[in-house]
This record gives structure tokens, sequence and C-alpha cells, in this order.
DNA sequence: GCTACGATGACCT
DNA sequence: GGTCATCGTAGCA
């Protein structure tokens, strides 16, 4: 079994969009009533104030996206049509609106509290494949917003080793302003990616 | 105060 | 591939 360890600090201080394809492979884990759940992150999306339009914080801070700017290594959650959360991983300096999305998640351990968690997932593909769907399992709601990364709760930890070849990158995914950028990763041929 | 809409998912055809 | 549930924000009056 791979190391429990959580991330040092300084691995959240890289440049966004490499801190989005440092992301893929590495585990997340999380205590969960007292059971832990971990998955391995297989797909992602960075977001950056500066000249991206479809970043929450392109248009300043809020209270809604104040985590945002807030310091690296910590998350920020939100709350989106309604009814669903979607959690990402800060990133850049305080002061600066930048984050990484978590998109997708390959279960590790901790399926049958995942399953609890995320009743509708018929099988495992589908406990963590989609950012809502990754949140619902890994019980992560507004609660959540602004924790540390790294906390006894929940935290990052080292590589499932995935050769940096094998990373895709493309255009995001559900949204109408910079589509263009291509700010999307995604581990090639996973099945446990929202699209391939 | 009012209103449009969104970094989605479930279910239907 | 299409529809729609459901509500917190932001933007505007």
């Amino acid at each position: 079994m791979t190391p429990r360890l959580a991330l040092p600090p300084t691995f959240y201080q890289q440049p966004t969009l490499q801190l989005a394809r440092a992301l893929i492979g590495k585990r997340l884990i999380r205590i969960c009533n007292g059971v832990e759940l971990e998955a391995r992150i297989v797909e992602v999306e960075a977001y950056h104030q500066d000249g991206d339009r479809a970043c929450h914080a392109y248009a300043g801070k809020t209270a809604r996206n104040a985590a945002m700017f807030g310091p690296a290594g910590h998350l920020y959650v939100y709350f989106i049509y309604g009814m669903h959360y979607c959690m990402n991983v800060v990133s850049e300096a305080a002061g600066t609106g930048a984050a990484v999305l978590i998109r997708a998640m390959e279960p590790l351990s901790g399926l049958e509290t995942m399953h609890a968690n995320r009743p509708s997932a018929k099988d495992h593909y589908d406990l963590c494949r989609g950012p809502a769907k990754c949140c619902q399992s890994f019980a992560i709601d507004k609660k959540m917003d602004g924790q540390p990364l790294g906390g006894k709760n929940i935290w990052l930890a080292s590589d499932t080793s995935i050769p940096t070849q094998e990373i895709r990158e493309g255009a995001r995914i559900g949204i109408s302003k910079s589509e263009d950028l291509l700010w999307r990763f995604w581990h090639d041929r996973n099945a446990y990616v929202s699209r391939n």
C-alpha cells in the first residue's frame, strides 16, 4: 500500500497549469464518519482569473469565490445548478484567484461508504466520474469550502504513477466562455474519466 | 426586488 | 442526443 503522507505545502505553489498536470495520479484521502475514503485523481480542469472568462474569479473577489483568492492548497467548494457541489484545489499566491477543478477520480478504498454517500451510482465507475459525483461520494459540501488540504480530515497523498505521456490535454467541459483554452487534463483511456 | 443562468446529473427517447 | 430539476449568485433596476 502506498504511503498516506500528505503532500507538502510547496506542492501547491507551482503555477496553476503545472499543478493541474501534477494532480493527475495523486490520491485524495478523506476521513468520513471514521472511514477512510481514497481515490486517485484522473481528470482536472484549471481556472485562472487572468484572461479566463470562465473562471469564477474573473470578475473579482466575491463572498462565493473568496476561497479562490486564499492560500494555495486549500479547497474551493461551490454550489451549482441548485443541487450540486464541485471541489477545486486552490492554486497561486493568496490574492490571486485561481484553482483546479477535480472532475473525476478512480475509487481505491472505502467504496462501500462512497456508495452509501451516493446511492444513485450503479457501479464503482460511476462513483466519481464527474465533478459533482466526486463531491457526493466524498461527502463534500459548502462546509468544506476554504478548508486546508493537509488537515486531519482531508489531504492529498503521493502519486499512483501515471506516466507523463499518458496525460492528455484539451478543452474544458460545460463552459460557454474561454472555450479555446486547453486547460483540461486527464488520464488517457481511463474508464473513470468523465469523457475520453 | 427581480431575474437569468450556471465548471451537472438523472432519466428519457 | 434532449429535457429538466432546483437554487444561490450576480447583475441590474
